[in-house]
DNA sequence: TCTATTTTAGAACAAATGTACTAATTTTAA
DNA sequence: TTAAAATTAGTACATTTGTTCTAAAATAGA
């Protein structure tokens, strides 16, 4: 393990234990027996540290797409995709707990945030479109229906990790709150949809 | 105006706009024409001013919620719960963008949010019941719909202006985005419930 | 008016933090 | 082997921030 490697293993631990605000250069090079100077050497700051661990966040999530085998049906693939990302996400808990301050003192990273939520929100749109002419989903008969869901879909992905924060003591478990994000289809689901559903509940 | 007004009102002006992190007892005193030793003598740190708008936004909430007149029915309730929800949190946005760090460090706001989030979870509860009853909402037809739909709903409740500060360029309409909130009901409602909800929708 | 209380300004201090710099040490490669 | 490059430790400095203290000024009430 190279120095550099440590040095973002122990950022990673430290900022999802505490937060941005009290990871510091100092506290980091402390944890790993290694100078706050020669830290510096490898990161000038710790922004530049958090902004690695994002760009590790994305190829992770990259990643696992690319991996991911063929589906049984596409119901089936948004589960997939799902728990992959809150299992992901979990890992960089931090990056979601301090969302905006991270958005403010990195512009870089807020531009890169925008980009890839309008690709999931485009990844969404092409799913559920899929589903319902597949007869999984019922037909739009409100406008900006389903447009609406994505919105409560990606607002559930950055939001849960905090609520989860606040109201669960001890260990947070992510596949309780995948199923509660997973949920918010069902209502959308046709009798053939509530079948695959049921099914994919029991696996 | 007395000094402690001016003080909050300075203090939640320049939290909302540029968050905890960059609101010092100094700032807050030089914008409005005090010594910060000053300030100190009214409240003793940052902190403690979070703490009072806290309790501020607590107070409007009771407020509003006692002024609130007989409502024609329970989907129009629900609604306006919401709606007069959505406008006063925005009005003390920074408590939910800088959510997880107040709560890491004001323990009592933390202690007091984690109560006020679960009787707003009774409160859902106790309205979807009565949608039921009255044949607004569907029946339940998998365990914890509706308890997995009102987490939902708490935690866009939640999230919503942080993840509208990301996406929105310029001024933010929080009534756009409850309407998105809204909507989350509508494939839970009967046919009686869809008209209730498109009624509403043009009031 | 006069005294006690409240309010205010300003100075001073300690702690934390990012940042830059120097010199020593280790590693690499010719 | 040896010289250049990379890595490391340690020091030093400026800035920011919360916090405390003192004394002056303003206010209120008898």
């Amino acid at each position: 393990m190279t120095t550099k490697e440590k040095i973002l293993a122990e950022a990673l631990s430290q900022l999802n234990e505490n937060g941005v605000d009290n990871v510091t250069v100092r506290s980091i090079a402390k944890a790993i027996g290694i100078s706050h100077g020669n830290l510096c050497y490898h990161f000038p700051n710790t922004d530049a540290i958090i902004h690695k661990l994002y760009l590790q966040l994305v190829n992770e999530f990259d990643a696992q797409i690319e991996q991911a085998e063929v589906p049984k049906s596409d119901l089936h693939l948004l589960f997939r995709i799902g728990e992959v990302n809150f299992k992901i996400q979990y890992g960089y808990k931090f990056l979601l707990l301090d969302f905006v301050q991270i958005m403010r003192r990195i512009p870089a990273v807020k531009e890169h945030f925008k980009n890839h939520i309008e690709i999931r929100r485009m990844q969404f749109r092409f799913i559920l479109d899929s589903l319902i002419n597949d007869g999984i989903l019922r037909e739009e008969f409100e406008s900006n229906m389903y447009e609406h869901l994505i919105t409560r879909l990606l607002i559930f992905g950055n939001g849960w990790i905090a609520f989860s924060e606040i109201h669960t003591e001890g260990e947070v478990k992510p596949m309780k709150y995948f199923e509660v994000f997973g949920s918010a289809l069902l209502p959308y689901l046709t009798e053939k949809g509530i079948e695959e559903y049921r099914k994919l509940l029991n696996s």
